[in-house]
DNA sequence: GATGAATGAGTTTTCATTCAT
DNA sequence: GATGAATGAAAACTCATTCAT
């Protein structure tokens, strides 16, 4: 429909990915309204026509950055899907080896992870995914009897999404904690809740 | 004499706090930027001038809804600071008490509450500070052997404002859950695995 | 919808009129791509956003004055619309009376009348419509004898369009001629030419 | 040896027809400004640096455009240029046939036409100077007594640019009329009305 | 206590045009 | 004979803010 995006060679793809790149941190660090497309061709070495040679807008880029990470973030999430046919002692290493690739992926875009949660305007609605995905799985796993029946697995999915959340802006980005330590604490923290009573001492 | 923040009348007064409530759902809708004076004082049925009789600009009405929500939010904090001397089996209740009081005022305030979360440059900071008044009642307890001596009193601080934030945005706000319902279903789920196993009985 | 159109104070109008003025000339002058907002303005002793408070963008302001035109072009071609039961001996001077209101309203409206005619998209609609009222009266007085019967009214009415037009141009802007002798002229020569045989000698 | 204009290969010069004949179409549909370079190269499946291969820059082609029809146009007129010594009978076909000839050029070169008549700043100019040799014509054929002696031949003159103007539009171009019986009814329409009553016997 | 009228300072976006290959 | 990549220069438009009344 457009001149755009039938760029061929190496050295317009390296710009374009640039850009990208560079507006993930000017949207992180400014929001969406204070990053400014000058600021960005201009740490990218560029005039402002060139953007628009990479990209239709600055709305565009944006979705693009978005897009992004919605797609990572989701492909994480179906990972994390619980197979059937689980022994119980592997459902704790299961769950946890799912949330540290999820950290993991969160801690090494963090830029990314702070447009997707937090400024797109889809960031409730990626979310509300998210939690569905996981909701799914919990009540799979309490009907195999690994949680408590009483659990209401709608406020336990949705509560470990806030916890994540949470974590990953006070503790994961800042670099305070690894994916692997804040997964495991996250998962024993819930685990020792949810976790039905005749599984708990045989742990 | 002759700046502003002085007027006295009643009807100066009215239109103050009429534009502060406008502003307040209008930054809750459309975030800071998008939020437009001009669409602001036209809901309030004033000129543009008007408005720069009550506030001296756009970031200063916007500071003010951020103040407000931040002193009453440390109030109702404040307040949920547990006495010493107090019985095992109260405990529970008192904590759900101080939950259930935050979740009111969040639900009350809707549009103050989104500002305060999730539009406001200080939000990291204000849930820091609630994070670490919540630390410091949660580390109290565990002292006292209300729960169990290994868990991370600052994870679980910070998981509980993660729970907090996100529930009152799924749930509370969409008035899909009360207040009360929701405070006790986050301490219920809180409690149950923070508490160290011999602590359980009781209950 | 927006809040442009809604000033009341006689200056304001002042304001807008003149905008109007000035744009009808620079539009006229450059056509629409290279009439700036920001000469029109200039011109007008304003600044650009002041342009904004009256016009909601440069495609309005044409479109305004494009309406102007028409509309009252239209009033003018429709009041030409032949009544009937008039005399033989009055058809000549009626048509002319009519042609003389038009070309006085286009002598003193010249930019308005490079927009309307030459410069709008519906500049063609335009004169197909006045066409087709001219085409009407032709088509009656025909009938009633006043023209020859042979005659295609069709090509006749186009024509006398393209005459006017062509004429306009060169003749009255330029203040060559006047409205009254463009329109006897005119009248003139084609009448000689439509008015059917019977009729012509005892003229 | 290094600048442009002296391209010679049959490739090179295909190209630059190909973008002449496009450029006569996209100046037509969309007006000088509208036309975009851009798309009359994506049109020739070309690229934007090619256009400057072969035309030092917009307004280059576009005058060439111009400079096409009007070269052609003046031709068509001056052959149309009446032979002294010419029989009465002969001077309603000859100026039939010059009339033809003008409106199959145009009919078959809509585009150019469009660019000529009513795009290109010299429009006007053009027009001029074909109702000048129109009126050459006219005045020398007055003076050989085959039109009426009291007609003001410039108006005359100018009238039948007028109509051939506004009968291209509305019935060459869009195929409603040939080019054949378009000018054979305007030369009646006009010569109807010129030629004195004393002459008009043998027709 | 409020308004009509206006503006300063940006920002995105567009397009013809060019450089190096 | 042509292209990938880029730019200079400008234009429309927006919005918070102010002056004079």
């Amino acid at each position: 429909m457009s001149q755009r995006g039938r760029k061929k060679g190496a050295v317009g793809e390296q710009s374009r990915a640039l850009l990208l790149a560079i507006a993930a941190d000017e949207f992180a660090e400014h929001g969406y309204h204070d990053a400014k497309i000058s600021a960005i061709v201009a740490k990218a070495g560029l005039t402002q026509p060139a953007f628009y040679l990479y990209f239709q807008n600055k709305e565009a880029i944006f979705q693009e950055l978005v897009g992004t990470f919605r797609t990572r973030l989701y492909e994480l999430t179906q990972k994390s899907r619980l197979e059937t046919g689980m022994e119980a002692s592997a459902v704790s290493e299961r769950i946890t080896g799912g949330l540290t690739m999820i950290f993991r992926f969160l801690s090494e875009n963090p830029s990314l992870t702070r447009i997707g949660f937090y400024l797109s305007e889809e960031a409730e609605a990626m979310k509300k995914q998210v939690t569905s995905i996981l909701h799914e799985n919990l009540v799979f796993e309490q009907e195999a009897g690994y949680f408590a029946r009483h659990l209401d697995m709608q406020m336990v999915a949705e509560s470990l999404v806030g916890v994540t959340e949470r974590l990953t802006t006070t503790q994961l980005l800042p670099g305070r904690k690894s994916p692997e330590a804040l997964a495991s604490e996250v998962v024993q923290l819930f685990l020792d809740g949810m976790r039905s009573a005749t599984e708990k001492p045989g742990d």
